[in-house]
DNA sequence: GGTTAGCACTCATGATTAAAGAGTGCTAAC
DNA sequence: GTTAGCACTCTTTAATCATGAGTGCTAACC
């Protein structure tokens, strides 16, 4: 009975691999002759007609061949594929690629968004890390003109933010300064979610005469960092996707080009990865309506052991997953290594 | 004989108006039929038949009606075409629409281009203006971490940028202070293209301790503002371009999705505007190759009389001339209104 | 009993042909 | 100079037909 299994899989296992490559329905007769399985046409042709009853394979009409279901894509996924490594020569040249990025980690997402695309020829998102996920380095006022100040803030990590914020009156450029100074000691270091329950106590526990303006920095200050988010993400490769005949037809690219630019929506995909290892979304698997005939493969990185983004490819259900994973696989160890590199030597300089 | 032009001309006109809105060749009879210019068919196709002989009508072949040359659409563009005023409803919204961004150069523009893009429903590119062309208000130093220093510059427009030093050592907090505090007081006020001579000779005057390291600041400065630039470019409305049957090609679409992401190659296009009112490009009057298909139509902009940046339209050959030109006339009138309107009430305020 | 050869049947695809229709150019009449 | 008429061209569309890939079923085979 296992053998049975054993036979109908190895022929699916054909047929989904034959689609993905030529993207055209495949006969019994075809396979028969391409993957010597040591059985007859005929054979594979009863085979063929179980696995579509099992759901695993469609007819397009009568007599064009089968194609695979996306059930038979899930099965894959989960049990057929066998992941390769990347070859060594590759992975050094990728390692060797981040050095430049080592101390900025957007730039380093934002690289590793650019090779996965280059890598894959198909589309990539990642979402870059919230501020409520990072920790403060330092805070700097900057006048714009009277009461328009941007607030320039360093994260820990390296990322540069700049917000701009409209205060109540003008300040001058000294009193700016002061207010700066204070300001930047009592966050310095502060995980910025923690901002709202140490920033008020800290203020209160001052008391100066530039408190005012400080209580009034406070609230802006948290709203700015917690309500500006879920939009930060980045995408590379947009138009790879026009050179599968899936986006051929005008009116499905533009479909999927629009997508990709509406950010706000890219970030809910990519919101929805769960942490661990590979994500894998099969077409109408998604819940976001526009990518149903997509796949999307995702995974999440970390610092500190804490999750605080997604990297990610979006390609046609009939992606090339083996090795989409195996790039995806390789590229988010690497990033992760990447970021927690920077967190030693930082940690190693501080201590 | 003028008579005889006049006539020539008026056929010409239905032609190419014809033409602009269906994408499809026209023939003498469908002329006559549709725009009552009161001569018959047979007339209209000897006139059509000179036209052609002028280079101005093109036959795809024999029998499929004729359509306009590009040298017909200049002809157009140079003689026939009638530019409307938009409404005085659509006029009004477009200037409230404005109203948020009056104090900022760059969103100002970013802003025109999409309603660029949404008034006429094909791509807007514009250039934002090259730091050189601005002026400085307040300079600030910002740590990083050890030698790496982020400079934040608002220029007197209230632009923001901010750049990325290495300095040859590390500066610790207070130090970069102080330094950001010369810095800012030597450059304040000045225009950026200046910068090179006033700089140096400035921090020669002084004698401070801090001496050494500012000589450090005004190289990576003055490099900083004028080298990276000629590639401040923006786009909207990319995807509206797949509408029009010309890029119903998926070849051609994916060609012209891929030059607009190639931001020096538009701002080379966008650098060869020339000053004054529209400039309008046609087809193959284009020197980078990659736009022969396409007709672009650009204005300047410009701050205390001085050109700092361009604004344009991108669309096919078989572009409505006419209506994107009063488009472009009110917008580009109106963005320059609004910049120098915030240049006044800056005057004001100052003086 | 599973496997396979054989065969009739289905149906998309591509080629061929034919008819239709839009348009032209020329001629002759107005 | 203008226009009606007409023959001719050539694309477009539809229709017809042959091809071939593929299927499902049956019967023979191991």
């Amino acid at each position: 009975m296992d053998d049975k299994r054993e036979r109908k899989l190895k022929i699916l296992n054909s047929i989904i691999r034959d689609y993905i490559e030529t993207a055209e329905p495949i006969g019994s007769r075809t396979i028969a002759k391409k993957y010597n399985l040591g059985i007859s046409a005929a054979t594979i042709r009863n085979e063929m007609s179980d696995l579509e009853e099992m759901g695993l394979l469609i007819q397009p009409h009568t007599s064009a061949g089968r194609i695979p279901s996306q059930k038979a894509y899930r099965l894959y996924v989960d049990e057929l594929m066998k992941i390769s490594n990347l070859n060594q020569g590759l992975k050094n040249e990728i390692r060797d690629g981040y050095s430049q990025y080592v101390e900025e980690i957007d730039k380093a997402i934002k690289h590793t968004a650019k090779v996965i695309a280059q890598l894959t020829s198909y589309t990539s998102i990642v979402s870059l890390p919230e501020m409520d996920t990072l920790n403060c380095k330092h805070v700097q006022l900057v006048p714009i003109e009277d009461e328009r100040v941007l607030m320039v803030v360093v994260t820990k990590e390296n990322i540069i933010k700049n917000y701009e914020l409209k205060l109540s009156k003008k300040v001058n450029d000294s009193e700016l300064n002061k207010l700066s100074n204070i300001l930047n000691h009592i966050v310095k270091g502060s995980a910025f979610e923690n901002i709202g329950k140490d920033l008020t106590q800290k203020i209160n526990d001052l008391t100066l005469k530039e408190n005012e303006l400080l209580q009034e920095v406070v609230p802006l200050f948290k709203e700015i960092l917690l309500n500006r988010k879920k939009n930060s993400v980045y995408s590379n490769g947009v138009t790879n996707i026009l050179n599968y005949p899936e986006f051929f037809d005008i009116v499905k690219a533009k479909g999927f080009l629009d997508i990709i630019e509406k950010k706000n929506k890219i970030a809910e995909v990519l919101n929805q990865v769960s942490k661990g290892s590979l994500n894998i979304v099969i077409g109408s698997e998604n819940t976001v309506s526009e990518f149903k005939e997509c796949s999307l493969i995702t995974a999440t990185y970390s610092l500190n052991g804490k999750n605080i983004g997604s990297i990610g490819v979006v390609g046609p259900v009939r992606m090339n997953y083996d090795y989409v994973v195996s790039v995806m696989n390789f590229l988010s160890s690497e990033l992760n290594k990447q970021l927690n590199k920077e967190e030693k030597a930082k940690g190693d300089d501080i201590g």
